[in-house]
DNA sequence: TATGCACCTTGTAGCAACTACAAGGTCAAG
DNA sequence: CTTGACCTTGTAGTTGCTACAAGGTGCATA
């Protein structure tokens, strides 16, 4: 297949599946006579493997490993278990942040019961020194 | 004060404050014979402005329409208003991705039961098909 | 007075993970 | 034979900083 019919199975753009390509995260494609990527079923199950990955939000460097242990199937899971542990523990800290930040835009908003900007507690409230 | 002095005041890099300068998020400061920066309070006040918006997810071009709002004080604050709601928005969006992000790692964790690579299910989860 | 050291200056380049051109080649349909 | 969709490479832009490099300044100390 060529690339737009891969980047339209996996939901990639043809330029990120080069720039894979060039990164290393994907291998490279056979060519046809015009110079064309022709890609394999491999390359497809490769990708999808990548793009679940990025969702999840897996950095490139952890994709890297994944796909290199995905690769050795005799060794123990062990390894890819805790990437997708520390995984978890990041997206959690990230919801803990996000939820304060929430909390702090709400009672911003609530505070405003003024008209003009010269007394709204929501400006005020930004130009407080931080904490 | 001088740069670095602003910048122990206000938690930012001395990097940092000569960024928001060539970007215009922050007004140059007076220069000293020696042509080093010399901040006013104003300064102070309106870094960390900047630093608190940012905290709180704001983006520069956000930060940037806060600032002009925060100038016309006789203006409504319904534009503020209006910001930051966007901002909680975008947060509670973010939330909730990460925590289907957070709860498709927890299953997939749980569903380890190999401990060899080739029968991991949480390496069989990232190669499937994308949804 | 020298000298050491922390601080300041400008300018440039790098980070992540793409995304967006530009300028041109290829191929099938009408 | 031309149109239009697709492909190629290469380069540069995005966001919000951060990290140098190479040199100037200011002040305490030997
Ligand atoms: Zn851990
Ligand atoms: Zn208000
Ligand atoms: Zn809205
Ligand atoms: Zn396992």
């Amino acid at each position: 297949m060529r690339i737009g019919e891969l980047a339209i199975a996996t939901g990639t753009k043809a330029e990120t599946i080069r720039y894979y390509e060039r990164e290393g995260i994907l291998p490279a494609a056979d060519r046809t006579d015009s110079n064309y990527r022709d890609y394999s079923d491999n390359h497809l199950a490769a990708l999808t493997f990548v793009r679940r990955a990025r969702q999840l939000g897996f950095s490139m460097a952890q994709v890297r490993e994944l796909l290199a242990l995905s690769d050795r199937v005799d060794n123990p899971c062990q390894v890819v278990d805790e990437l997708v542990r520390e995984q978890l523990e990041e997206v959690e800290q990230k919801i803990l942040d996000l939820s304060s930040l929430r909390d702090e835009l709400r009672l911003m908003l609530r505070s405003c019961e003024a008209n003009r900007i010269g007394e709204c507690r929501i400006v005020e409230s930004l130009a407080r020194p931080l904490r």
